[in-house]
DNA sequence: CGCGGAATGTTATGTTATAGCGTCTTTTGA
DNA sequence: TCAAAAGACGCTATAACATAACATTCCGCG
């Protein structure tokens, strides 16, 4: 870590592999919702919703509003985008393949890139805190932490 | 929202405290940003800026949404509240006199009910996953984890 | 084919948050 | 004490984010 942004993560094989997820699950990897992950990939970093919606009418026509969050809302569910609450933003998951994603995103509060951070400690510390205070944890716990990135802060 | 709400901390305290706070700042702690404040205290769940604003209008008059805003900044900037993005809400810090708050916001699922429940070692885990990512680590650290309270869970 | 469920289109609206500017109030300091 | 500067607030408008509700189309399947 950590080259500022885009370069990991080749579009085509995120695709090929987010169909590969879909199939194995029942799941349509419609055009729509291709397009949206399509474009997610290819950002590289966290977009918003709108973002997306804009650039899918390159040829003219925007779809409408419930047409990216229904897609966003597939994709999350399969766990191959996730939403960064903090920022109102979307961006692709590193391995959707495995259902677990201990760790903690970490945005750049200048750039604006997130990393998705692989940590077993942080699940572990927060599993533990989520335990003694009586919680059951739900789904995901993928915390999202502000702070500056190693390219930010060095120039 | 929730019919089981934590009721504990006295507002009257939390408002005096918080008028201390200030006062050892040189911020001033005026009648807007005291009613706003006193609004989230009185609350005892997270609520939405709207929800103050509306409440904040018992005599007939609202304010407008910048006023709210504006005090929600301003308590923000002081650690008298925070602002939980995965739901756009608002809450009173449990101890805004020490500036470090590590830990994590445990919020239930069904309630709405959000804990902020201390613990260093969630706070070291994360420090240690953002140095080895090169991040360097901005204001506050505290998660927003999801899951559901025990009261919810036993009935 | 034709049924049924899933996906998408479409319209409208709800919800959250900020920009920009004028006025009043408080602080500061000569 | 008074004027300038800084801070806080009122107000209008609008940007930005998200969903409800219902119509229509698509697609697998018997």
């Amino acid at each position: 870590m950590s080259d500022h942004a885009h370069m990991h993560s080749d579009p085509d094989a995120a695709l090929e592999r987010a169909e590969r997820v879909c199939r194995s699950r029942g799941a349509r990897f419609t055009d729509q919702r291709r397009r949206v992950y399509e474009l997610i990939v290819r950002a590289g970093e966290p977009v918003t919703a709108y973002e997306l919606l804009h650039r899918m009418g390159a040829d003219g026509t925007h779809p409408a509003p419930p047409t990216v969050y229904r897609a966003l809302d597939f994709l999350q569910a399969h766990g191959l985008v996730h939403r960064l609450a903090s920022q109102s933003r979307f961006v692709a998951c590193d391995h959707p393949e495995n259902g677990a994603h201990g760790g903690v995103f970490l945005v750049c509060d200048r750039c604006g890139q997130a990393v998705e951070w692989q940590d077993e400690r942080v699940a572990r510390a927060v599993a533990r805190s989520a335990r003694e205070a009586g919680f059951r944890l739900g789904g995901e716990v993928l915390p999202e932490i502000e702070g500056t990135c190693g390219d930010c802060r060095d120039g």
